[in-house]
DNA sequence: TTTGACATCGAACATTTGTTCGTGTACAAT
DNA sequence: ATTGTACACGAACAAATGTTCGATGTCAAA
């Protein structure tokens, strides 16, 4: 079941889990036989190639390369979070500090800077250091191994005109800062013209931009490059809390 | 220059230290040869020698005969004696563990059972103690303060077949577990006849059921009580981790 | 449809690592 | 001095562990 770049990404977390807990429990770090085992995974070379993955992005080290080598850097540690009912009173490393430090940072909390409407603008503050009234928590290992917290905010959708986008009202957005999207990635895009805000799959293509709905049975819309656009955020997460009714 | 009895206790205390500072830095074991080296001994079974004499006296612990994997014991940094600082860094950990354990009490791990696909039953384990193959982070805050973590399980959607629902390919459904629901609640239906499972707001009207989706543009379904129809559970969040792409 | 990148698998292979064994040396007790 | 035990050595061996390689399947882009 390959492509599922999803279930893929679990497993690198489920790894690095595996590590801090093995470690924690029998003192030495597993091989890479018993990390297949404990994913489900029988083939020595696929550990590898995650353990690979897992290193590119710095989240372990196996600079050894020896026999039950592989450390969790802080970053890997702070991407999983502290298991605290592993009895620690054992470890008393000089990286207990980082670890303990990272768990506390397991839990984000992101502002929620107020509702987005499809005839409005985001409403985004323009000073950095505005205090939202509210934050939403979210689990840190929802998101990417390079996200950072300050990066991201969230708004809470209102009415249904962001369904096409297979989002709902009530639903939390959670966006990443940023002006400009790669092609493929889900933006909040402003179109000056129509005064409208809307979340689509943002492409560039030669003579026009192509917003595509997350709704595969929806069409794309085409706008021609001289009409005004322009990128608010790009959708990182949503979140649903599913009410009663409707 | 044997019967040194003396020689050899500085050796094994050093090879004890020597342990403690290897795991230290490394965050591994060392191996036997590496020991034998530190200690000038380059005859392998000289250093299992020693080691053998540590174990019997419960210094160090090796019951996995593994490759790296000598761990010390508590009697042997006692032997060691511990460095100062090391309790400088209890005492900090200490006034941390508070902010950790609350910290992970606001983070329920959630067990994902599987795949969710519209013409199959949901992977729901019989046996209670299934471990699933991975877990998912959600902050406690997501639910109801009468929600508790042991009820709640989560399912990945696989296909656009529940885009009725507003749920996406990839996304992930964290259900309640029940039988029942209120009128008005989100919930995953096994219906009989059809062989497949659907999401939808349930409603129990007096001569039928009606199957109400997300996403209002669309029609209700009414299905006679007659019809065999099954809650699964209900659904309580939606997480979806925007990918690139689509 | 073809192609290429990615994800996956398992087996063969290479290396590291632990164990065993034969031998040697010193020294205290006989 | 002889002998037995504790200490010591290093080579050969066996087990574990990590790496490489060819093959396959999938998906998206060309």
């Amino acid at each position: 079941m390959p492509r599922t770049s999803n279930a893929m990404d679990r497993r690198l977390k489920k790894i690095i889990q595996f590590l801090i807990e093995y470690q924690e429990k029998n003192g030495y770090p597993p091989t890479i036989r018993e990390i297949g085992r404990e994913i489900n995974v029988n083939s020595t070379s696929q550990v590898t190639y995650y353990l690979n993955k897992l290193e590119e992005d710095s989240l372990i080290d196996r600079s050894g390369h020896l026999s039950r080598s592989i450390r969790v850097n802080p970053a890997g540690y702070e991407l999983i979070g502290f298991n605290p009912d592993e009895d620690i009173v054992v470890e008393k490393h000089e990286n207990l500090l980082d670890r303990v430090a990272s768990a506390v940072e397991n839990l984000w909390k992101i502002p929620v800077y107020g509702v987005i409407v499809a005839s409005e603008p985001l409403p985004m503050p323009d000073d950095p250091t505005f205090a939202p009234d509210t934050t939403i928590d979210v689990a840190r290992s929802l998101f990417g191994i390079n996200e950072k917290p300050g990066n991201l905010f969230a708004l809470e959708v209102s009415g249904d005109s962001m369904i096409d986008a297979m989002i709902n009202d009530g639903d939390t957005v959670i966006f990443k800062r940023q002006e400009t999207v790669n092609n493929g990635e889900m933006a909040a895009i402003w179109i000056d013209d129509d005064n409208t805000t809307t979340l689509k799959y943002f492409y560039r293509e030669d003579d026009y931009y192509r917003l595509k709905p997350a709704n595969p049975t929806m069409q794309d819309i085409i706008i021609p490059k001289r009409k005004n656009v322009r990128i608010m955020g790009k959708v990182v997460a949503v979140v649903r809390q599913v009410q009663s009714a409707a």
